[in-house]
DNA sequence: GATGAATGAGTGTTCATTCAT
DNA sequence: CATGAATGAACACTCATTCAT
C-alpha cells in the first residue's frame, strides 16, 4: 500500500526490527530477509530508505545513542546547575535506563562496540559518545575538584558505568539496576569526599 | 619433518593467525580462507585439527583466557597468602598485560563477548572466565571487609577492570596501561580504608 | 502548464535521458531509475508513455534511425537525379553527420546491434536499417555499374562506410570525420573508376 | 570429484560456456548460474578459477583474441617475406576464420565491442587488437606505397575488413565468406594498383 | 598429514514493474 | 498526469564444509 510520508514511520519501524533480530539471532546473523520479516516488509525496501546495509546499522546506533541521551537530559533537566552530586547521579541513572539496559538494546551496542573496530563510520560515532559522556561526567567533577584529580575521576566513573554495564549485559541474569546504580554513587561520592580532606 | 607431534604446533598456529585475522579485519570477515592464508596453509586443513570454524574460535577464545590466567598467576605467586591489596594489585596488573591490551586481543575479545551472546558454548566460556574474576577479587576483599562490603567492592572492581579495558580498547588510541592500573588500584585502596573506619 | 500535448515531449525528453545515460554508464547499467533521474521525472513515468523499458530503448533506435534517415534526405534532396557520384558522397556524408558521430550515439548504436543479435523487435529494426543503406547504395551504383558488379561495390561501401564508423567509435579518439568520408568517397570513385575501363 | 591440476582444463570449459551462453541468450542474460550451469558445474567454481565474473569476461575476449592471432599467423607463417598482396590476403582471410564467423564468436565480439565502451580492462584489450590489425596492414602496404598513402589504405582496408564482419554478424544469413574475402582482396588489388601509376 | 577442487546455500544489493494516492 | 512507495525475483559473489587425491 504505498502512500506518501512514509520515510519516518518505515524507519522507526526498520530499526525497531533490526533491534529485535539482532536480539533473536545476533548481529551476525541479522541478515536483511531476517529484519525485513520482522518488520513485516519486503526485502528491497531496505536499500530504499537506507542505502544499504551499514545505513541501517548506523541509523540503528544513532537511535540508541539518541535514547542514552535522552534518558540522561529528561533526569538532569530539572536539577539545580551546581549540585555536581545530582548531575553525577542523574548522568549514571541515564546509564541505566530502560532503554538502555533490556536485552535487544544490550546486545546491540555490543555487537556495535565490536564492528566499530572495523568500520570507521561507526568507529566516529562510538567515540564521539564515548568523549561526550567523559566530557559531561569531567565538567561535573571540575566543580568540585583540581583539574587532575576531576579527570582522573571521569576517567575512572565512566569506566565504572562503562563495566557495570558489560558484566550486566554479559552475566545472562536480570539486569540489577539498583546495584549498579549504588556501586557508581558510591563511587562518586568517595571521589568527592576528596574536596573536603 | 617429523609427522608426529605436529597437533599442537599446527594448533598454536592456526590460533595466531585467528588472531592476526580478526586484527586484520574482524571477527565477521576473518573468514577460513583467510586464516589459512595467513597461517600459511590450506583451507582444508582447519578441519582437521578443530572440528570446524566455530571449534577454532573456541579455541581462540580459550587461549586468551589462559594467557590472562597465566598473567595473573605468574605476579600472584610469589605473594605472601595474607595480603589482600598485593594480590589485587597483581589481579590487576594481569588484567593489562601485554596479552590483554594488544590489539588483536582486544579486538578479539570484544568480538567474543558479543559472540557468546548467541553461542552457548562461548557464552559458557565467558560466564566461567568472568565468574572466576569475580571470585578471586572477592576473596581477596574478604579478607579484609565484611561479606556485604566486599561483595560489592569486587563488584565494583571487576566492572572498573573491564570498563577501563573497554574503553582503552574503543578509544583507538595507545592503551596507557599505568593510568588504568592507577584508577583501579586507587579504588582498591578506597575500598579497603573502609576496614579500618 | 497544459496537460494536454505532453506526450511528444515527455518522449523526447526521455529519448534524450536514455541517451545520456547510455553514455555515462553503457546501456546495460543504465537502469531506468537513472534515465529518470537525468530526465528529472519519476520512475514511474516511463511506464506511462512507454509500455515498459524495452519500449523505451526501441524508441530510442527509431530515434537514431529517424536521424540518420534525415541526415541523408537533407544532403540528398537537391542533387540531380542522375549524378551517382553525388548520391553516394551524401549518403557517405550523412552516415558521419554529427548525429551519428557523438559518443552518445556511438555508444547507443554499439550497444543495439549488440542487443539486436538477441532481440527480435530490435533484430527486425536493424535489419530494415541495414537493408535500406545497401538498397540506397546500390542504387546509385547499378546507374553507372553493370548489376554484379554494382552490388559487389555497394557492399564493399556499406561495410566501409560501417567499419570506419565502428573503428571510430572504438578508437577512444576525436572522430576524423573527414579522414573517414575520404577513404569512402575514394572507394566510391575507384568503383565508378570500372565503368570506364 | 576434486583433482590436481584442473586449472587450465577449467578455465577452457567455463571460456567455452561463456561463448556458449552469450550465444544462446546474449552477454547481458549470459549470468553466472547460466554459465556454470552449460558448463554443467557449480556457480561458485568461477569465482575459483578467475576473480569475478569480470574476470571470466576478460579470459574470454582474450580467448577470441588470441583465436584471431593464430589464425593469421598459420597464413603467414609460409609466406615469402616480401610479398605484400600475398601478406594482406592472408590477414584477410584470417580475419574470416572460422573461430570468428561462428555465431557464439561474433555475438560475443559485438558484445565485448559495446561494453570495451565502458569498462576499463576491456578497453584496453580492444585498442591494442585494434591497433595490431593496422599496424600489420599498414606494415605490408608501406612495401609498396609511399606512407601516406599506405596509411590510408591501411585504415580502409582494416575498416573494410571490420564492417564486411559487422554485417556479415548482423545480417542473420549464413556468412559468405569468400564473398566477403573477394570484396577485401579487390580493395587490396586496387590499393596496390596505385604504385604502379 | 595435507591439499585445494568443488559444492551450494546464503548474502547484500539492484532493478523493472506495479499501483494507491 | 504524475508520483514514489513497495515488491520480489534475479544477480554476483562469499563462504564453511567436504572429500578425492
Amino acid at each position: 500500500m504505498p502512500k506518501v510520508g512514509m520515510q519516518p514511520i518505515r524507519r522507526s519501524q526498520l530499526i525497531a526490527a533490526t533491534l529485535e533480530a539482532v536480539d533473536q539471532v545476533g548481529m551476525n546473523d541479522a541478515s536483511i530477509a531476517l529484519i525485513a520479516r520482522i518488520a513485516g516488509v519486503s526485502n528491497g525496501i531496505i536499500s530504499h530508505y537506507f542505502k544499504d546495509k551499514n545505513g541501517l546499522l548506523e541509523a540503528t546506533m544513532r537511535h540508541l545513542m539518541q535514547a542514552l541521551s535522552n534518558a540522561m537530559q529528561e533526569r538532569r533537566a530539572a536539577l539545580p546547575e551546581n549540585d555536581p552530586r545530582a548531575h553525577l547521579r542523574a548522568i549514571i541513572q541515564g546509564n541505566f535506563d530502560d532503554s538502555q539496559v533490556n536485552g535487544p538494546a544490550m546486545k546491540t551496542w555490543l555487537a556495535f562496540w565490536a564492528s566499530s573496530m572495523h568500520h570507521p563510520s561507526l568507529r566516529r560515532l562510538q567515540r564521539v559518545n564515548d568523549h561526550r559522556l567523559f566530557s559531561n561526567i569531567c565538567f561535573q567533577f571540575r566543580l568540585a575538584l583540581p583539574q587532575p584529580q576531576a579527570r582522573a575521576a571521569a576517567r575512572g566513573l565512566a569506566a565504572l558505568i562503562d563495566g557495570l554495564w558489560l558484566r550486566g549485559a554479559l552475566s545472562g541474569e536480570a539486569f540489577d539496576v539498583e546495584l549498579a546504580q549504588n556501586i557508581a554513587v558510591e563511587y562518586v561520592d568517595l571521589q568527592l569526599a576528596k574536596a573536603n580532606a
